[in-house]
DNA sequence: CGCTAGATGAGA
DNA sequence: CTCATCTAGCGA
């Protein structure tokens, strides 16, 4: 499997469904990973609440940048949330990473967290940068193509029951709870 | 310029 | 419920 063809798997489709399938997807950096568990889907279009809707800088970021890339940003002044960047045919726009099932590398994350409980390690979108140690000098970075990065399918679909609500912080489109498992 | 909402999290 | 902490966007 060829990073083009993982990068048009992941990230060249609509953004709904790309933030659907990015579910059970496994996202790591340096030594820490996780389970992505919860996403939220931004559209170009018709979407009040995404970055291009009012911010130049993301529009620019979007048209410079390829499917996959990473837009970070720093939200309430302190905490850095990650999204990924697609573009397809079927609309532009970014997945948010929401929660991840901490995998890998949780002593590590303990550290960074100052935090003990599993559970309380990846369950929130800024929660989950500060365990996997990413920031603003990951902004534009392109992790298909980055060693330190991991990107992967999930070994196997069947059993993944995805949840479809709305998203949190402002109204509308998906967010969505666990269920994973092969 | 000054003002403030915002894709949040921790702690009382 | 409050507070921490800061930047882009908006109105004057």
């Amino acid at each position: 499997m060829t990073v083009e063809n993982l990068r048009r798997d992941f990230f060249e489709r609509n953004p709904v469904i790309c933030a659907r399938e990015f579910i059970g997807c496994t996202l790591g950096l340096g030594r820490t990973r996780g389970i992505v568990v919860e996403t939220e889907a931004y559209s170009e279009i018709g979407d009040p609440a995404c970055h291009t809707f009012k911010r130049p800088a993301a529009r620019v970021f979007l048209a410079q940048h390829q499917a996959g890339s990473a837009y970070v940003y720093l939200n309430y002044g302190m905490h850095w949330l990650i999204n990924f960047l697609v573009k397809s045919d079927s609309g532009n726009g970014f997945v948010l990473v929401r929660a991840l099932d901490p995998s890998e590398g949780l002593d590590l994350m303990r550290r960074r967290r100052k935090q003990s409980k599993p559970e309380l390690l990846c369950s929130g979108p800024a929660k989950l940068t500060q365990a996997l140690g990413i920031n603003g000098h990951h902004h534009g970075c392109d992790p298909l193509n980055q060693n330190e990065w991991l990107i992967t399918a999930p070994m196997c679909k069947t059993g993944i029951e995805v949840e479809v609500s709305v998203r949190i912080g402002i109204s509308r489109a998906i967010d969505y709870p666990p269920r994973d498992s092969c």
